[in-house]
DNA sequence: TCCTCACAGTGCAGTGAGTGAAGTGAAATC
DNA sequence: GATTTCACTTCACTCACTGCACTGTGAGGA
């Protein structure tokens, strides 16, 4: 087995052998050395692949991160920014939903105090890249700052929203992200446009300018 | 001197020495054992008042969010909802703000990774209380969830949002959480209305019921 | 083919966070 | 004044995580 290869089946048997005991057994009352020994690997190993127990659960989140950035750098510009963010999610969504084993990862989050602090953390490195893409776009003063990172928070609010509301209940994420999209950028007045893309969105940063 | 009031003090000297020696020389740098010498106890009494060494940034978080809960619980029924949040919010921010000590927590938080988990945490405390809230009221049923998750959510990163941007750049927390929050409920085409109790709002839940 | 280097993984020793249990002394309660 | 409560201490322990020296194997060049 080549390298490489090798290096990513120890990485998945890893993350599997977590998942494994962790659901079974509960993240606290699994040691570093059990998920390793499940994997057939030593203590040691498992931090040549993991900086912490509980990153086990998030075992492509860095990579994930890195592919939205890029993802972000491809958005035309001179467009409705905002719309294109939520367009970026929403397929971002799409592309978690396909996986059941994501979903179980839902679960895992209400039993850990671990889990739930790196869960709450990887989504803030989302609100940081889409701020940073808006405020390239935007400018880089207090003002736009705000703007940008007021518009990427919510954005991901809304993703979780629809997220957990999958894990909880089973409702379909991307219709629900969309919709939830939908309505928050739409005017209450102004009926039942179904498009994602709003036209007084890209009137808001202006808007919010140096007159804060 | 009394119990409580000795362990209040004990508390406080902890929670004091931890910010001191935080900035001074990092989160990580620092071990248990220098903040409890620091305060002039045992290493073993700094987790009689703290869970973790992280917490000790956060010393007032669970009684904040408490009273946060209280506050929620005794909010007028039938009134908008969403707006009676948003005014809530923006006020525990106006008490936030007239703490200094609490400005130079913000950025300590971009300091330390564990700082950093911690934070997105607490806050995901507050979306939940904002909606066990919401689902009190509008009903326990998934679209109901969905929606009371959705506000909560964007609700809370509206207010880390001029958090952030306090911490940052020094804009007034509460001015730009208010116009955030009249934005987001206000129709963009509604004009320049700056009540935080905008009309639309609280047909929200019912438009997002048992259509999706 | 052989040699060398890169690198995945191991073993070991160490630091430090966090926990449980038993003990001490002072404040609170009777 | 006797007893109970409780903040704090001391000790012993588990385990997450790290640095370091080492091994074996696959990759690539001479």
């Amino acid at each position: 087995m080549k390298r490489e290869e090798r290096r990513a089946a120890t990485r998945q048997a890893l993350a599997e052998s977590a998942m494994r005991l962790f659901t079974a057994q509960g993240v606290e009352a699994t040691t570093v050395e059990e998920i390793a020994h499940g994997a057939g690997v030593s203590a040691r190993t498992f931090f040549l692949h993991f900086p912490s127990k509980a990153s086990a659960v998030f075992p492509d989140h860095a990579s994930n991160l890195q592919r939205f950035g890029e993802e972000l750098s491809r958005l035309p510009d001179g467009g409705d920014d905002v719309a294109d963010v939520c367009r970026l999610l929403v397929e971002g969504i799409r592309s978690q939903a396909d996986s059941q084993f994501r979903r179980g990862r839902y679960g895992l989050v209400a039993g850990s105090e671990a889990i739930r602090e790196l869960d709450a953390r990887t989504d803030r490195d989302y609100e940081d890249a889409v701020a940073a893409h808006l405020v390239g776009r935007w400018g880089d003063d207090p003002a736009h700052r705000l703007a940008a990172q007021a518009v990427a928070n919510v954005a991901l609010a809304v993703a979780r929203a629809a997220l957990v509301a999958w894990g909880r209940d089973g409702l379909d994420p991307v219709a629900t992200a969309s919709r939830l999209y939908a309505r928050l950028v739409r005017s209450p007045l102004a009926g039942a446009a179904d498009d994602l893309r709003p036209a007084p969105a890209e009137h808001l940063p202006p808007r919010m300018g140096p007159g804060l």
